[in-house]
DNA sequence: CTGAAAGCGCTTACAG
DNA sequence: CTGAAAGCGCTTACAG
C-alpha cells in the first residue's frame, strides 16, 4: 500500500506538505505542489480512509437506513442517493431495516462509533420519537447529520424531504370521483405507517370535499407490507364481503397492481368496472396491462436535496429544514 | 464519545486489558473480564471502527459493486446479501455501477485505500479481465477477498456463485417447444453481457436438441438494459418486420413483461397466440396478468454463499471457488 | 511556505 | 494474567 510517506519521499518533501497539497486548505508553493502531484499520480496514491477518518474524527460515509430495498421506490431512491452522494465524495452504507424498529435503534446507537458523516432515514414506518429523539440528539452533538426521507420529521428538528402525500391522495381521489368512479376505496395502511397516514388523510379530504364519508367498508386497511400480495388479498377480501366500489386508490403501486390482478381474476374490467390509481410511479406500472395510473414520485429530487443538506452541514451553512416535493398524476389506462 | 480509555478507567484496568476482553483472543481472569464487561455495558461503549480498521489494516466493510440496483433481481440480491453480511459483523458499502466499466475499475483501484474486507462484483456486463485482473490480484495481495456473483469468473481465480443460465434457458425453451409454442424467439443480449451469452447459448442448444436453428429473425438481440421498455420495443420491432413466433424467451423478467405488454397491445392473446417465459422470478411477475412464467433465481442462496466465502477467507480456510445454483421453471399463465 | 511533533483510538508483541 | 509502549496513516497547530 502506498502511503503518504512514500509520496513525500518521492517528492522530496515532508508528509505534512503532501497532506497540505492534497487537502488544498493551505497555501503551498506551486513548484512544490507540482512535484507532489507528480508523485501522487506516479505512485497511484489513494489516502487511507481509516487513518483520515480517525484523525478527522469523521468519515465520509453516509448510512442509508431503509425500510425495504425490494420495494421499487426505495431501490430507485437508493440509486439516486448513491449517485448524489458520490458526487460530493461520500459513500453509501446500506442497511435494510426490514421494517424492524429495533434495528433502526441499534443502528442509530452505533452511528457515532462508525464516525458517519450522516444518516439518512428512509422509513415508511411510524417512528417512536420518544426512543429515537435522544439518540438523534446524540448524533447531532457529534455533528452527524440526520436527514429524514419520505416523512416529515422537521417538527422534531430533523431536516426532512418528503412528498406531499395528503395532497397527492386528494388529487387522485378527486380525479376518480369526478370521472364517476365512486365509491372509491382506500387500499393501504392508515395508521401503522406515517406515510400511510398522510395518504389516508388526503383520501378522506377528497371524500369530504365531495360531501362523502369514508365508511368502514371502503377502507381496506391492510396493515402489512406494501407489496403486491397484500393488494391482491385485500381486494379479494373486500369483494368477498360484498363491498361494491368503482374506484380504488392504492397507497403504493405494488398494492395497486396486486388489486388489479385480483380484479382481473374476478372478471372486472379495468377501468370500465373499476378504476385504480397507485402511488409511486414505479417503472413496471407503465408496462402492466392495463397500464397503471399513478401518483409519481421524485427520487432524483430527494437525492439532490439530501446532498444539499449534507453539503450545507459540511460547510457549516444553515441546513434547510424541509422540502416538500410534489407528486404528479400520471394518467395511463387503469383510471 | 466513549473510548476504550474511559472503559479502562471505570473498570480500573489498562486499555490493553479492555481490548483483550473485547477481542476474546487472549486469556483474561474471569473477575477482570466481569468488571470490564460491566464498564462496557454501563458506558454503552462501541469501539471506534476507524481506529480498529487502521490498527488492524482491515475494516469490516464489504463493497457491493452492482450493475443496476433498480432491477428487481439486484435489489433482492442486495437485501439478502446485506442480511448475510450483517450476520457475520460485516457492513455493506453500495456502489451502483450503472453498467459503467470505468466506475468498476475506479472502485477496484480504491478498494485498498478503503481497507475493505471484501468486494462483491454483481455485474451482468462483460468484464474486461485484461484490465481488471491486475487490479484484482492487487486486492488479493492485500487479503481483500473478491467474489463474483452472477457470472462465473472462477477460471480467473475469482470465487464465483452463479446460476446455471445455459441449462435454465435450455429448459425453458424445451418446455415451450414441447408445448407446441415454436418457433421460439430469444429476447435479450447475446454478446454484450456475460449472462446474456449463457442464456443465449442455452436457447440455441434447446433449438439444436429439436433439430432447429436460431435464425436471425428469431434473435431479438436488444443490446441495451434489461428493462421493460427494451422488451416492449424489441417485440414491436420484430412483429413490425413481420416475424412470426409462437413463443418468446425473455432473458429477464423485465424484458418478458415488456414483451407481454407489446403483445397485448398488438392484440395477441397470451399464451394462446404467443407464450412467454422470463428469467429471474421477480415478485411482480406473479401479479402480472397473465401471470408470468419464469426461471426463478435464488438470491438467498447467493447471499449465503458469499457469506461462506468471506467467512472462509477470514478464518484462513480454503475458499470455495464456485457454486452453481439451479433455476426452477415456475409455470404460471404466460406459458 | 515548510517541517517536526503530537495525537486521533485502537491492538498486540514484549516484558514481567 | 496484565501493563507500558509502539505504531497503524493521517492532519494540523506550532514554530520557524
Amino acid at each position: 500500500m502506498v502511503t503518504l510517506h512514500d509520496v513525500a519521499a518521492r517528492a522530496g518533501v515532508s508528509p505534512a506538505t503532501v497532506s497540505r497539497v492534497l487537502r488544498g486548505q493551505t497555501v503551498v508553493a506551486p513548484a512544490t505542489r507540482a512535484r507532489v502531484m507528480e508523485a501522487v499520480e506516479g505512485l497511484g496514491y489513494h489516502p487511507n480512509i481509516m487513518a483520515q477518518g480517525l484523525r478527522l474524527g469523521r468519515g465520509n460515509q453516509v448510512a442509508l437506513l431503509i425500510s425495504d430495498i425490494e420495494q421499487a421506490v426505495y431501490a430507485s431512491l437508493t440509486k439516486h442517493l448513491q449517485e448524489a452522494l458520490q458526487s460530493i465524495g461520500l459513500e453509501l452504507l446500506l442497511f435494510n431495516l426490514d421494517h424492524n424498529a429495533d434495528r433502526l435503534k441499534g443502528l442509530l446507537e452505533r452511528a457515532p462509533s462508525l464516525r458517519l458523516a450522516g444518516v439518512v432515514i428512509a422509513s415508511s414506518d411510524p417512528l417512536d420519537l420518544k426512543v429515537l429523539k435522544p439518540l438523534i440528539d446524540q448524533l447531532a452533538a457529534q455533528e452527524i447529520q440526520v436527514v429524514a426521507v419520505g416523512q416529515n420529521l422537521s417538527r422534531h428538528g430533523i431536516p426532512s424531504v418528503f412528498h406531499d402525500d395528503a395532497a397527492a391522495a386528494r388529487t387522485a381521489v378527486a380525479f376518480l370521483l369526478q370521472r364517476g368512479y365512486g365509491p372509491v376505496a382506500y387500499l393501504g395502511r392508515t395508521s401503522q405507517s406515517a406515510i400511510g397516514r398522510e395518504r389516508f388523510k388526503g383520501y378522506r379530504q377528497a371524500l369530504a370535499d365531495a360531501g362523502l364519508e369514508a365508511t368502514d367498508d371502503l377502507v381496506w386497511s391492510w396493515e402489512s407490507r406494501y407489496r403486491y400480495q397484500a393488494g391482491y388479498e385485500a381486494f379479494m377480501t373486500a369483494i368477498g364481503r360484498g363491498v361494491t366500489v368503482r374506484g380504488v386508490l392504492g397507497a403504493s403501486d405494488e398494492l395497486a397492481i396486486g388489486a388489479m390482478a385480483a380484479a382481473a381474476d374476478r372478471g372486472f374490467h379495468i377501468p370500465k368496472d373499476i378504476a385504480i390509481i397507485g402511488f409511486g410511479g414505479i417503472e413496471v406500472g407503465e408496462h402492466a396491462r392495463p397500464a397503471l395510473s399513478t401518483m409519481s414520485s421524485d427520487p432524483r429530487g430527494v437525492g439532490a436535496h439530501v446532498r444539499e443538506v449534507l453539503l450545507a452541514a459540511r460547510e457549516g451553512r444553515k441546513v434547510p429544514m424541509r422540502l416538500t416535493l410534489d407528486r404528479q398524476l400520471v394518467i395511463r389506462q387503469s383510471a
